[in-house]
DNA sequence: ATAAACTTTCAGAAATAATTGAAAGTTTAA
DNA sequence: TTAAACTTTCAATTATTTCTGAAAGTTTAT
């Protein structure tokens, strides 16, 4: 195969996982295409590459820089701005946990707290069951989340080191 | 707060997490409603909790039960079909590590190994970036798929144990 | 056999999400 | 200052996903 048409692969497989994650399928593709990209690309060579209109190009662009996968760089002489990718994959998958631990984890274990105690007899067999389910959920949730604290902590080599050998 | 106020926010809140994970918020819905269910419910049952129509409850519990996360169960003296989810948090999150793996990370490991060696100048700039980051980046989902399967064979309590010894 | 009880299907409708592109906004150079 | 170069915004459009409900299909009891 040769690079075009791996490129063109590559992309397209990053966005069909992004979706599936609940990633806007462009900003994935955008994401893919710089971090294949050896060098600096701006607004232009993303909507030729992609095929995407200038605006939608601007947006999943500032949606990445919010994520911080990707940051702006300046080209001496250009009054263009240019972006590059966060390349170390490491780097890469410990910027994802941490927002989505921010998004997703955080404000459930908020609502799952919240629900641990709710009025009604305690002896009541919907109650009962309910408080069970929240309280199990809050506890695994919470495990979750400490989780990710250690593995944003944690240094690629040894994070794997250890957990492939956990078995 | 009341049961049914408890319960309605749980599973809203369980709606928009699905959905924020690629999940349709009516599975999500439904799920979360058996989940904290004492007792097995029916399709009616549930339509009328989450106030969506046959067709709707018919193919999520379907779904559903394609993921191994409810089953039937038979009311003796009853036509009806009722269903039951699994309780156990562990097991759920097992079931949602297995199936996402095989969905999601195991056709990706599968296109980027077939992306590893592609035509082309070595020494080219543009050839030479998108082999380390696919290099880089299969050898990242080879090691968390291999984490997975770790997991799906562990104990949660020694999982969890070893995880959070981590550091 | 047949009718009642129940489940599944699926074409069209509704809801949601993503995209476009032109206009407005901003920055820079001269 | 001003005009060219560039970025951002957003109302309207388009695409995608989900949902509905009635009809078709299936199972069970008699």
């Amino acid at each position: 195969m040769n690079l075009t048409e791996a490129k063109k692969q590559f992309i397209q497989t990053w966005g069909t996982l992004g979706s599936e994650w609940g990633i806007n399928r462009t900003m994935a593709q955008v994401h893919a295409l710089l971090l294949i990209s050896p060098n600096a690309l701006c607004t232009e060579d993303i909507m030729e590459q992609l095929n995407v209109s200038r605006g939608n190009a601007n947006m999943n662009l500032r949606e990445l820089m919010n994520w911080t996968l990707i940051s702006k760089e300046l080209v001496p002489g250009d009054r263009k701005e240019y972006f590059v990718s966060e390349k170390d994959i490491w780097e890469i998958a410990k910027i994802i946990a941490r927002e989505r631990k921010r998004r997703e984890i955080e404000p459930v274990l908020k609502v799952l707290n919240g629900l641990k105690v709710i009025e009604g007899d305690k002896k009541d067999k919907e109650v009962k069951a309910f408080t069970e389910t929240v309280n199990n959920l809050s506890d695994f949730v919470g495990k979750m989340d400490k989780s990710v604290d250690m593995m944003l902590k944690a240094d690629e080599s040894w994070f794997f080191g250890t957990i492939l050998k956990m078995i």
